[in-house]
DNA sequence: GATCTTTGCTAAACCGGTTTGCTAAACCGG
DNA sequence: CCGGTTTAGCAAACCGGTTTAGCAAAGATC
């Protein structure tokens, strides 16, 4: 068999190939598309309907190449893209940042590493500008994507002076939630935080460099003001997912720990320990109280709906997404931008006093 | 003020620069970075010193237009991304895109209409293939994405023979939905189909071309076998989101029906519908039984769980990819593959036989 | 009817890289 | 010291468009 060219499905017209056919210059078909009055109308009209007939259409890449612009922003997780949407935080941020994209007619890439390298990935991007989402200042590939040169927005990340960056409260949000429990009369509590931990063995070094960090500073501020600690392994680590919430309290449950309240920094994994405790027979909220936050869609189908806090997730898609448009726009507001929006505790079933403890008794294992 | 280069970020050096810079040729600087063995060891070594000190990347554009491809795959929807996101299938089919794209170092755009146009979409879009998801044969734009001229996987659609296409087999899971409800006793049934209907009049046309048709035959099947009939009204259009189906089901319950079961389309509208449920006072499955279909990771936490079809959604998504991948690649299996993936009925709480009617009495309005 | 302006289109440069063909210098054996 | 092979690097063509400068013919002016 003829190895080439026998099976490729049709050699894309170029504008080459359509000049030649309409018998006009390369310089006569560009006009015809892009400013026909340039053209005697009679003209332009036969050359495009030349070009309808090799179905040409004009190759989006060269045309970039000279235009100098994609039209495409991106989006930047820094974790691999399947574990980015196994989050529904996610979607619904994207969601929030596809509303204004499509609205002012650009495209949407997502980014993440290439065989371990986001610079790579990022080298390959073809984006007029970027939003980064997930990137805590700890990511070894910080300095490289700062360094990009593109224009850039950053979310729920360290500000950098010279790119925007849009958060929410996070220490507030967590510092409601905790109250919130701490009232109710809980004493025993258990935090799940995200994601592989950035401080193993200080927990506290930077705090407001991360999401993480800010959210555990908000709760050890309730804490400290009901003079409440945590028990030893009071602290656990979970994935932002539902299997990650519900290994993680199975684990904390298999360890002995029996808290009364669980404070989980994403709702995802806060669905995981609601069917963990289903599992585990521990009725919701009688036995056991959960406060999620992010507030997803989903907490208000679960069993029971879920006590959060609330963050605008798709209005912070929407906002890093007009910030960074914005940004891109000669004339307009340079760079620098930085926004913090609200964050507010929001009550539903899964949470209650806790029961009169029975007995300190533990361990049927 | 003076009006160019006084604000501009930077101008990004260009590998001329690089190449005066170093006393070199352009030539010289491109192989210092692919193909360093044509040049000195210590020549290339001084290139890429200077190049790293102007900061220099290679333009990705310039350099895809003489590669010829992008290593970009694009997933389109008919429907813009903020849609598309709001359900949760949206984001499990793309998990198992990003899946494999990741792994073969391939990005990943999302293409959707650009001012209600899909073509102009697909002609900005720089992607060197396409999975089209969510397109039913009904809608306007077919014709001009199957003329494209790139290579394409269709998922859920009508196949065409010069694309690959992979699907589920959604009649057979319609049909054992549709079934369960009738085998446990249910004879009262309220339809959900999804998005806006192909259909209005004749809702059994062109069946096996689109998602919905299939499913109501399956439904049909079943309800011939049973010699059951749908009542007036008994099917509702309710888009794959919660508050579509929320919605749905408390317009047909204000419209007097008084369904024991419901065959949603989507688990999405299904989880609405257990919403609207418990708004309505009735207890699922006691009051009502519900079948969704998709089996998203969230109708486990559904109060009750759901039953529900499965479909693998995540693997429709990675073997999409892989086909797509495939026919991309030059020598190999060409395009034209056609794939249908099993469904099967999977029960958890949401369906339970109906409860004696007490009376055949309705309008409490 | 000669000059000026406008109209309609073309040739060539350009965007920023990659790749091919070629040459000059260094190296080699005899 | 000469012809043949390698090595190292350059100039130019190319990818597929857009855009600028400019030319020839037609129309306007007097």
């Amino acid at each position: 068999m003829d190895k080439r060219g026998s099976d490729l499905p049709t050699p894309r017209a170029r504008i080459a190939d359509v000049a030649r056919e309409a018998g006009v210059s390369k310089a006569a078909v560009s006009f015809a598309f892009n400013s026909p009055e340039r053209l005697k109308p009679q003209t332009a009209e036969r050359i495009r309907q030349v070009a309808t007939t090799l179905g040409y259409r004009p190759h989006p890449v060269a045309r970039m190449l000279t235009a100098g612009s994609t039209a495409t922003l991106g989006i930047l997780s820094p974790n691999p893209l399947a574990q980015a949407f196994a989050n529904p935080f996610f979607a619904l941020f994207a969601e929030g940042v596809s509303t204004v994209t499509e609205d002012r007619g650009f495209g949407l890439l997502f980014i993440s590493p290439l065989h371990g390298s986001l610079e790579r990935a990022m080298d390959r991007a073809i984006v007029d500008g970027v939003i980064v989402i997930g990137l805590d200042h700890h990511h070894p590939e910080v300095e490289s994507i700062r360094r990009i040169g593109i224009p850039t927005v950053l979310v729920d990340a360290p500000a950098w002076p010279e790119h925007g960056a849009i958060a929410v409260d996070d220490t507030a949000g967590a510092l409601a939630a905790a109250k919130h429990l701490l009232e109710l009369g809980h004493r025993d509590l258990l935090v799940l935080t995200m994601e592989p931990s950035e401080s193993q063995d200080q927990p506290d070094g930077d705090e407001a460099l991360s999401v993480m960090g800010r959210r555990m500073k908000g709760y050890r501020l309730a804490l400290a003001e009901y003079e409440v600690t945590l028990g030893a392994g009071g602290i656990r680590q979970a994935p932002a997912t539902f299997e990650g919430g519900e290994a993680a309290f199975l684990r904390a449950w298999e360890d002995g720990l029996r808290p009364t309240g669980v404070l989980s920094m994403s709702d995802a994994a806060a669905a995981g320990v609601l069917q963990a405790a289903r599992h585990l027979g521990l009725s919701v909220p009688n036995d056991l109280s959960i406060v999620g936050f992010d507030d997803l869609p989903l907490t208000r189908f679960t069993d029971p709906p879920l006590t959060t806090v609330h963050q605008p997730v798709r209005r912070k898609g929407e906002e890093a997404a007009r910030m960074l448009l914005r940004a891109l726009s000669p004339g307009s507001g340079r760079a620098g931008e930085h926004r913090v929006l609200e964050t507010r505790l929001v009550v539903r079933s899964s949470t209650a006093p806790p029961k009169q403890r029975s007995q300190e008794v533990i361990g049927d294992g």
